[in-house]
DNA sequence: CGCGATCGTCGAAGCGTTTCAACACGCTAG
DNA sequence: CTAGCGTGTTGAAACGCTTCGACGATCGCG
């Protein structure tokens, strides 16, 4: 491999005036600026990251912990990722890739100076990896909004306006009982902060438009899915609009419902919170209050960016849901007010 | 941050003597290894990664490509990175990740020294990144069987051995008349080495069996999926047993079967390829051909580990499948020959 | 015409490790 | 009693880069 110092000697100057021409960080006059540059493209020089790292005290690397665990929302954590590595990127960074249950990994690449700033995935209400985050001397972005985030930046789908948007737009449409068809049980008890605040915006929304509306945890499997569609229907068999925040279920939802006799798109509305191309993908082309996992993905990037030069003060940004009408939905009762 | 200095300082020893507490290269008498273990446990010290790698030329980090571009089975991608990357932690190395279309990516890790070892995943028949990568000082492993490997050692399923053991299972079990749904046509027509793969094992020993074989690619959409089944049951309308390998087509073939007047499980038989996890949260427990994604991402890491120690040869694994019965498997016609 | 400012370049001092050669010490064997 | 050996430890030289301070040359200006 060759070295600064081989790239100097052939180009008949310093390793410093290398060096500057890399950084750019002193003037270098045009013709030496010329010979370096030929001698790194003959050379087929490459700087030692590490040796880099350890004179300037800047790895070009973030480090990103992801739930790897397969199972929920795939596509969401795929999408995420892909903005993460996309927008680092564009910053001239590499990312180095944890995952969620190696607590102690984030010690280890911070502390080991491993990585200039982290970005962490998937952070629940009361996280447990906060007080450790809060201890690194490199910055740190969450994506998801806990409880209390210790004086670190957050970005997130705004998950209450999610939940109010879709009983909004339940209400809007002419529909009268609605339900909310949510996360599994077990990331309801876990108060998973974005399932919490999900149910928070659409109760509220939905009393505000005086709307009857039932709330039912959804497991992922399709015996999960049925008893959720089950469960509400049963207990309120006048529902016609339907929020389902669960990717997963969603499929197993749509095929119950139609055991039941119920025509998606027709006698039922079915608004799916999930990723557009999700949406897309099911028997019928989901109206949908779009995931836009991979531009959250690429705030988080800008924001610990942004922290890495200047000191930033925390910040909390959460991102406006859009809702994008397609096939699954269908005026409901209050609309036709003459029909019996 | 401490640094080694100051652990030997508060030892009372050399610097050297504290590398080799740590690294275990030469022997230390009890008492000092004590104190030293001691000076880095008050301290918290935590060696400079950046300063380790250029001392010693071992980054202790392998890059992983991964396609992140949502899409083709993400639970099976997101599998391969779980078993990389966990795998890793076991031999001490992190994972730095790379977007399958960043192949300059690959050469600059590299060149850069940021990685020691590399593992290109989703690799086609003629991939492009095969020359670069074998130019590349660090050793490497394919997941995925190309058509030249180029001397670089490969791991991955035997699709062949799968397409083969679909067709056995479905002769074994009395089909006569079977097909296969494949990948989606652009992956069909791009020849990426699994679906070509499949295709030979399945015809191969569907004509050894006697059987009348169908091939059709299928495409993962609502649309694509019904497309693919009406073609098989329109042209082979006698046909009983299905081989599907496309993870995101299969709860809508399912359906569209359903739809078709077809009983899976009952009237036809379905062998599903994919992750075990897919196969048991479609809508009926799915007998399938069980792709170990997350087991080929830990050998890969193994292999790739192999040949940083000694060099070894060039290899290719290939991973024999293994198929489950399940709740989709029902005899074939010739299973009941008194039956008319 | 001389003075200070500006520009381009350089030498050297780190950055925090690893590792090699060498050394001090206490033993054993001759 | 000493030569020789093994064991545990050390000092110093890399590793390849960045960056600071300094220096000579060039320039504008009074």
């Amino acid at each position: 491999m060759a070295t600064i110092e081989d790239v100097a000697r052939a180009a008949g100057v310093s390793a410093s005036t290398v060096s500057y021409v890399l950084s750019g960080k002193r003037s270098i006059s045009p013709p030496t600026r010329r010979r370096v540059e030929q001698a790194i493209a003959e050379l087929g020089y490459r700087p030692h990251m590490g040796a880099r790292a350890l004179a300037s005290n800047r790895t070009h690397v973030i480090g990103l912990m992801a739930p790897l665990r397969s199972g929920v929302d795939v596509s969401v954590i795929m999408q995420f990722v892909t903005g993460v590595v996309t927008r680092a990127r564009g910053f001239e960074h590499d990312v180095l890739l944890l995952t969620q249950d190696d607590v102690g990994g984030l010690e280890r690449v911070a502390a080991g100076s491993m990585v200039d700033a982290v970005v962490v995935m998937d952070v629940e209400a009361d996280d447990p990896r906060i007080p450790v985050l809060g201890s690194l001397r490199q910055p740190t972005v969450l994506i998801g909004l806990p409880r209390d985030a210790g004086g670190l930046s957050c970005v997130d789908l705004d998950f209450e306006a999610v939940g109010a948007l879709g009983a909004r737009h339940l209400a809007d449409t002419g529909h009268h009982d609605v339900a909310l068809l949510g996360s599994p049980p077990e990331v309801m008890d876990r108060h998973t902060s974005y399932a919490d605040r999900v149910v928070r915006g659409f109760t509220a929304t939905a009393s505000a438009r005086g709307l009857a509306a039932t709330v039912e945890p959804c497991g992922s499997s399709p015996a999960g899915a049925q008893q959720a569609v089950d469960a509400v229907l049963d207990r309120a068999p006048g529902t016609t609009g339907l929020v389902v925040h669960n990717e997963r279920a969603l499929p197993h939802v749509l095929a119950h419902l139609r055991e039941r006799g119920r025509v998606v798109g027709h006698d039922t509305s079915v608004v799916a919170v999930c990723p557009a191309d999700v949406a897309l993908s099911q028997a019928l082309p989901m109206t949908s209050i779009d995931i836009p996992a991979e531009l959250i993905g690429s705030v988080a990037v800008e924001m610990v960016m942004a922290r890495l030069e200047g000191e930033q003060p925390a910040e909390t940004r959460l991102l406006a849901p859009v809702l994008t009408e397609r096939a699954s939905g269908t005026p409901g009762p209050a609309a036709l007010p003459v029909t019996p």
